[in-house]
DNA sequence: AAAATAAACTTGTACGTACAAGTTGAGTTT
DNA sequence: AAACTCAACTTGTACGTACAAGTTTATTTT
């Protein structure tokens, strides 16, 4: 964590606390006052640490209450599956390999423009498919540039989670994301990897994340099988209609 | 606009000017100290509203540069309709009535949960389809609780934006929402509106939309052919992989 | 016991200062 | 002409004060 400025310390601490269940779910963090005392920091700085935990989703704040820790449904302002109310514990869910990570030039026809940088790169490719209960409603395939990221396909393992990995290993962090979606009726592909009948309705996903890196961006295609678990996602603000 | 603080005067007035293009896209605002003097305000106090303006997509700040307005897809963290670059302008899309404005008791099967405020008022109902180059794209469901709406039938014509009219009517803003999001296959009534041949993959979204009326929710239900245009949109920040 | 009041918290708004750090363009030097 | 320097901008960070306004708890009054 490289932020040096006095907020984003304050900020990566209590996120790290509150994801670590330090402050579990519908708790309070301690008010401005405490934060500022035990910090030695101004009201100002402390309450643009908040500020930002709030804009991010992890917390609420009410006043004359204080700053309380917000459920789990923060986490995404992009997609996210979301069965009847399971789907939060991990245990029902499971990863199969569709193709382990490997070098590999980039595909034809790729859905979004590439810069000079990572054409010259090649890429790195895996696919996956993600089951809940043992029914697949996910699969994966995603696209990496190899811009300076050592031992990627070596170390990275399918079952763990992409975005973790890169955090830790390579300080990498997702700061953005564009997607385009579709309904697309399943092929001889799909019906394969997700156990569908031809034809069944899929989602088809295309994202671009963004990351800390300015010239590193992450691809990948997601199909989806909606029948039992539909995909969902909250938003706090919104600033205009179609 | 009711909203009677300092900074929230100056967010909404400038992001009126933005959307009135006196500030067009790629331009930059006046600066922090600029508006200070014309608003008669306090740096503290121009920097929030800046920044809410920032957080919800309108402009983007640079360090040493200033606050330049976003290009049009800023708009939604929700998803919104997204050609190849054109659906940009209105002139292309069009409206189509399918159910003009009526009261109707709450639908049997209702895909949200409804308070009990909500079931006791009963629901105002529309629908409409929505063309792109005379192309049906999406046909859209709405139902909304009959909570202090007066004259909402006999006014509200469905060429216009649903959003709009709601703000300047009754000073009504959405503030959330949450949404579902599935493939399936048209069925005759989707043939229908939408022109397609029956089974073609269509996308279905249940939208709930919060607003600052903290007892009324609207609700929605879109079906939108993707065979030409994708759903797309772009957020700025997220926290966690799937 | 119940209701009203007050005190002690909480966050929200608004003002101010100071300096750091990035960008730009005019001016000077080479 | 090119390179450098510097002043004048811009936003970012951090500190401070004061009061408004909502919530909770303890106290007092009825």
């Amino acid at each position: 964590m490289e932020s040096s400025t006095q907020y984003q310390l304050l900020y990566h601490r209590l996120k790290k606390e509150i994801l670590a269940d330090v402050y579990p779910i519908g708790s309070i963090l301690p008010s401005e006052n405490d934060l500022c005392f035990a910090a030695n920091l101004s009201r100002s700085t402390v309450r643009q640490a908040l500020s930002q935990l709030e804009t991010e989703g992890y917390i609420t704040k009410l006043k004359g209450k204080g700053s309380i820790v917000k459920s789990k449904s923060r986490s995404l302002n992009l997609l996210s599956f979301h069965g009847f109310s399971a789907m939060v514990d991990k245990t029902k869910m499971s990863t199969l390999s569709v193709q382990e990570p490997m070098f590999m030039p980039w595909p034809e026809e790729f859905p979004f423009e590439l810069s000079e940088l990572e054409k010259g790169a090649g890429c790195i490719h895996f696919a996956r498919v993600r089951a809940v209960e043992r029914r697949p409603v996910m699969y994966e395939l995603t696209f990496v540039p190899n811009l300076n990221l050592p031992r990627f396909v070596r170390q990275f393992k399918l079952n763990q989670s992409f975005f973790e990995f890169l955090a830790k290993e390579y300080q990498l962090e997702i700061t953005g994301m564009e997607q385009q979606i579709w309904a697309v009726a399943a092929n001889s592909l799909h019906t394969q990897h997700l156990q569908v009948e031809s034809n069944t309705p899929l989602l088809k996903i295309n994202r671009k994340y963004h990351s800390n890196r300015s010239h590193l961006n992450l691809y990948s295609t997601l199909y989806c099988n909606t029948e039992k678990y539909a995909l969902g996602n909250t938003s706090g603000i919104l600033n205009q209609s179609i």
